[in-house]
DNA sequence: CCGGATCCACAGAGATACTG
DNA sequence: CAGTATCTCTGTGGATCCGG
C-alpha cells in the first residue's frame, strides 16, 4: 500500500510540495478516498456509534470492507476505537481530534451535495 | 456500477434526504471519491490541461484509469473535455461550472492536510 | 505521435459461513 | 456482536494495439 517510491517533481502549480508524501493535496486524499471513509466520518459525526450500528447505516459495505476502512481511518488517526471486554462484544468508534477538524469541510461537503441536486434539478 | 437499489431510511443523522441517491452527502462522496478524482480536480482548479500533461503530473495512475476516472468526472459534469481535430490529437480537460463551485472545498482539503502534517510532525 | 481501446493476469472486494 | 476465514468474481494494473 505504500509506494514511497515516486516523486512528484511538482506535486501541483507553485504552492510548496515538493514530494508526493509530503503533499498536503496528496496526504488529504490519502485519508479520505478510501471506498467508503467520507461517509464513515459523515456518520461519526453525530457522535460514537457501534460496528453494528454503522453497519445499519451503510448497508452498502460489507462487514469486511466497513471493517478494513475502519482500521485505515483508525491507523490514520482520524478515528478513535473502543472496545468495551463484555459480552457479547461492544466497539465503539468515535471521531478522534484530527478527525473533529473535518467537521467543517464534512459540512460543506454536504452543502455542495444540496447544490449540486438544485443545478441537476433546473437541467 | 448503478446500484439504485438500496435505500437508507435514515441516511445521517435526523437532515433531511429520505433515499440513497438524494442525500447530500452519498451525492458527493459518489462524485468525489473515485480513486483518483480529487487529485484531478485540483490539479484542474489552475486551468485546463491536457491528457498528457495530467498524465505526467499523476505518475501513479496507468492510463486507463486515468482515462475512467475523466470519463466518470465528465459524465458527472464535474469537467469539460474538448478535443482538437488535430494531428497529433490533442484533448483538454477544464473545470466545468460545477466543478468550479468545488474549488473553495479543495481548497480546504489542501488546508486540511497542512493541519494534518504540522500535528504529525509534534507526535 | 497522442488519446484511448483491448487483452490478460492478479490484487482486492463481495458473499457466506464460522468463531471468541 | 464484532470480527475472521474461505471462496468467488469484479476491477485495476500492465502491456499492446489502433485510429487520427
Amino acid at each position: 500500500m505504500n509506494k514511497e517510491k515516486s516523486f512528484h517533481s511538482k506535486c501541483h502549480k507553485s504552492k510548496s510540495c515538493a514530494k508526493y508524501e509530503t503533499c498536503p493535496m496528496f496526504l488529504f486524499h490519502k485519508l479520505v478516498s478510501g471506498k467508503w471513509k467520507l461517509l464513515i466520518l459523515w456518520y461519526l459525526s453525530d457522535g460514537c456509534l457501534r460496528f453494528s450500528e454503522l453497519k445499519k447505516k451503510l448497508p452498502d459495505v460489507t462487514q469486511k470492507m466497513l471493517t478494513n476502512q475502519l482500521r485505515s481511518l483508525e491507523n490514520d488517526r482520524l478515528i478513535n476505537r473502543k472496545v468495551y471486554a463484555v459480552i457479547p462484544p461492544k466497539v465503539e468508534y468515535s471521531l478522534s481530534e484530527m478527525g473533529e477538524k473535518m467537521l467543517p469541510l464534512l459540512e460543506e461537503m454536504y452543502k455542495y451535495g444540496i447544490d449540486y441536486l438544485k443545478e441537476s434539478d433546473n437541467t
